[in-house]
DNA sequence: CCCAATTAGACAGAACGTCTGTCGATATAT
DNA sequence: ATATATCGACAGACGTTCTGTCTAATTGGG
């Protein structure tokens, strides 16, 4: 029999990248639920992400996070319905409502953010520490070309 | 006004990982569907790329994509129904279905290799071929070691 | 050889996150 | 002042995953 089981020779980039990605995202949100937010989930670090101190309109949410104002609403009201997030009326636009982080969703952004570098450094200590500073490095520099490409074809 | 606009100062890992990750698999999964295999989708590639040339069953491929039997025979059905796989019964085991690439899903998986390459390349033409190489190369060490961690916490 | 335990898959039901399409209310610009 | 654009709400759908339960088939220990 020949050794060759392995399906595919060479792994592709997209594979490589949704493993890290998965794995960074489950052990982010395991101990997240440990540290005390357990209704966090994966799909509402869009809203985390993008949201602004002083609170952020749904549809301004919607266009950062690359999605529909339907879907950034529902994760809204989810949020809002765990207490991470309070949504008021725009006093400056009748028809916009303001979402805003409640304490609670401060501490739980901190949280995030926290974990995803201890993460790092975990990932740091499998392929070391100046490595995966690259890698950093890299998948920023990335990151910037692709937004750029982006604006540009807007 | 303050230019403190951005959220969050320092880019997560995780996001970075999933702009690069969503960015090839968008690219990759609209070209596959101009190059003649529209009814492809991006879950489809745990499928694709676990299974063997021989065949492999069901609850093999769900082992290896790390998911349920229900979930990979699901895909495999709608596989099926497109013509990509076909599904036989195993004769070496009555309760065992067999799903084996059809022509069409071979020269899909060979499609989705090569679209994987020219968007690696494109990539690479961004960020530089050099710290493109670079970043696969820390992207498979990362990849390997935690694989080595899943298999020895079993 | 038989019975118990395991394994392969089928079926039903649910949850989640996303989408489209339509609608009323409000703002904005000509 | 009216036409157009924007904000969000509502209804409905789809794709992908999960759990839980079931039958059929296989395997191993006594």
């Amino acid at each position: 029999m020949e050794p060759t089981n392995i399906p595919l020779q060479r792994r592709t980039l997209g594979g490589l990248l949704r493993l890290a990605e998965e794995t960074a995202r489950t052990r982010v949100y395991a101990r997240l639920a440990e540290a005390g937010f357990p209704d966090i989930r994966p799909a509402h670090s869009s809203l985390f992400r993008n949201i602004f101190a002083g609170g952020s309109r749904v549809s301004e949410l919607a266009d950062r996070a690359q999605m529909t104002k339907q879907s950034m609403a529902y994760l809204a009201d989810s949020l809002a319905a765990a207490g991470y997030v309070t949504l008021e009326p725009d006093p400056t636009d009748g028809r916009a409502k303001l979402v805003r982080l409640s304490e609670k969703g401060l501490l739980a952004q901190e949280a995030m953010v926290r974990l995803s570098a201890a993460i790092e450094r975990e990932f740091g200590e499998l392929i070391g520490q100046k490595e995966m500073a690259d890698l950093r490095r890299s998948l920023e520099r990335l990151a910037d070309r692709l937004g750029a490409l982006r604006q540009s074809q807007i």
